[in-house]
DNA sequence: CTTGCGGGTTGAAAGGTTTCAACCACGTTA
DNA sequence: TAACGTGGTTGAAACCTTTCAACCCGCAAG
């Protein structure tokens, strides 16, 4: 009560129950003052607030939670926190939070099943009120039950087949479309798409999409090579085993399944003395930020990122402020845009 | 104890409660079996843990961290997750954190002062055990209470001048002179620095790192464009005003504050079909992934993100068990990146 | 036969907040 | 004058876990 507050002992902090020995009144009265400032008298309100301000009081969640039952936090678990779509995205998520008040956790699988579950533990035992995610491994039963529990779940770039659970994504199959058909439409015949694991439907509906486009195509073959990521290493790694194959095997376009690798497999031709996109051409998917400043500027195709964010937050607070909401699946449109690296 | 698992209540979940009554052993068991599994019998820990599986039940965190009074987490405010340099740090500081079971969340104040506010309160209320910070605004009062509260604090990126909390960084002012004497040294004379605001450490030093350099060679002036922010926008606007000044005030060379910033302006003039290095050299910071695969190979001075990161998180992990370590301040030694568009 | 010991287990307290029924003081209405 | 609201405030219960002293039981030592 009289101490200085300065040097305010290490060990225990202050509770509500000081703040209200403090102020004299009640300890209901203090957690009335913080959460429902309305229904107490003005004098009293401002006073413990006062009282709050000089003890340093701070409110400690685990017990408020513990209570309450609920916290406002949301989680998300992206793919990659290095690929600038998924910050992007997330930046979206964020900042349309942020206008409710509710703070985002952010988790990054790195495309590792062993750390999405760890972080799908830590989110479960959290109890978080909302949980976005673009899976990796064979989540749909923790899904499940975390719904089960009240948790709001919505899956991000990914569309789940089975209509279960509340989705945003963007068409990928259409995306391997646009794709294809531009590189097939610029006169490119042997075309090789680079991205994995083809675990991740992203990666599948991609190749799929372009898959469609060289079957209706006769004289146009797809080849594929299988990455284990999706950062600029692996795209470097596969145009090496591409450069490997005798002159006229040689692919004459490149599909790459996101920027990074694109850009990563464009800086390896670089090196190899390969023209691009003369004897190469390179078509990449995201549409990130950089794409456009490239050594050759990259074609790709474009995803709505904002806008996903954005979407993903709203239907995910929908389903928080209203868990009844019947399950939607949302699925946005992609954009080709043509640069220089396909000869724009 | 005989439903089906599958339709559970969504209202009430499993305690540990529970599972005792389910197991036929008391609550101290199932908690014993969770947090000391070595001293409770293999039978029972057996049992316990088949029962546990079957009800699904998940540890409630908030009552956990009540009662044992620790929290795990680590939190981590970042300037900006859009800028690839900021991810790379994260990524190093989560990686080593995850070899110690400890998760982060990270927050993203995106330079501004209240956001970074508002993850301070949230941590600060969750009780994390240790907090990374890049610090924004006025925190070190915060900051102050927060280490009083028993919460280790490193400050990342950033030597707060009162050598009062651990930190690390990389030498800014070293920068900013290895930047100008590289400029200088291959002919430049007017140099324009671009970044913002100086109210930033990391801006204000770099800058007085080139001043140096500057004020100490004859017939070589240093300009500055402040800008707002740190990103790609910045800088193309920073080169727009710098366009408008007449053709011999023009500088020759730009010293940019990150590389964002960098490949922003290398666009504009790009754009305005200015060329580089010819008329202009362009020298970024940070030297991003992205900075090498640039339109022109973007010169820049290099931080050891990699270092950064899992140096920081040592220090923070060491920090947490053994709360009397002195503070410690290490700083990392840039490194210059010579690429094409500074004629490298 | 008693005592001591040690591995397992139990039961209850404790932790800090929110919530809610009860209560109070003080006008207003019948 | 009695009954009734009403705006504020109070006190205790409840939330779910961890922790720790106490206890139990079987066995070895004295």
């Amino acid at each position: 009560m009289d101490n200085t507050g300065q040097r305010e002992s290490p060990g225990r902090s202050v509770s509500v129950k000081d703040v209200a020995a403090a102020a004299g009144v009640s300890l209901g009265t203090v957690s009335n003052v913080m959460n429902r400032p309305d229904i107490v008298s003005a004098t009293t309100r401002d006073h413990v607030l006062a009282v709050i301000e000089e003890l340093g009081f701070v409110r400690n969640n685990a017990a408020r939670q513990l209570r309450a039952g609920t916290n406002a936090s949301v989680g998300m678990i992206v793919l990659d926190v290095r690929n600038p779509f998924f910050t992007d995205v997330a930046q979206g998520v964020e900042t349309r939070l942020g206008e409710h008040r509710r703070p985002l956790i952010l988790g990054n699988s790195g495309q590792q099943p062993e750390r999405e579950s760890m972080y799908l533990d830590l989110f479960e035992e959290q109890r978080v009120s909302g949980l976005l995610i673009t899976p990796v491994g064979r989540v749909l039963p923790r899904l499940r039950r975390l719904r089960e529990r009240g948790t709001a779940v919505v899956v991000v770039d990914r569309r789940i087949g089975s209509r279960e659970f509340t989705s945003i994504a963007v068409d990928d199959k259409r995306g391997g479309r646009l794709a294809a058909e531009h590189l097939v439409g610029s006169g490119r015949r042997r075309i090789a798409f680079i991205g994995g694991p083809h675990g991740l439907n992203q990666v599948k509906h991609r190749l799929q999409g372009a898959q469609e486009v060289v079957d209706a195509t006769p004289g146009v073959q797809l080849s594929s090579v299988e990455t284990a990521t999706m950062d600029a290493a692996a795209g470097s790694r596969a145009v090496a085993d591409l450069l490997a194959l005798s002159r006229n095997a040689r692919p004459d376009a490149l599909f790459a399944a996101n920027d990074l690798v694109a850009l990563g497999a464009l800086q390896a031709l670089t090196l190899a003395s390969v023209r691009v996109p003369d004897d190469v051409a390179i078509l990449g998917y995201d549409d990130i930020d950089f794409a456009a400043s490239a050594a050759i500027p990259l074609s790709s195709v474009r995803q709505p990122r904002d806008e996903l964010g954005t979407l993903a937050a709203d239907m995910l607070l929908e389903l928080i402020d209203n868990p009844g909401t019947k399950v939607r699946d949302r699925v946005l449109e992609p954009e080709l845009v043509v640069r220089r690296s396909t000869g724009g």
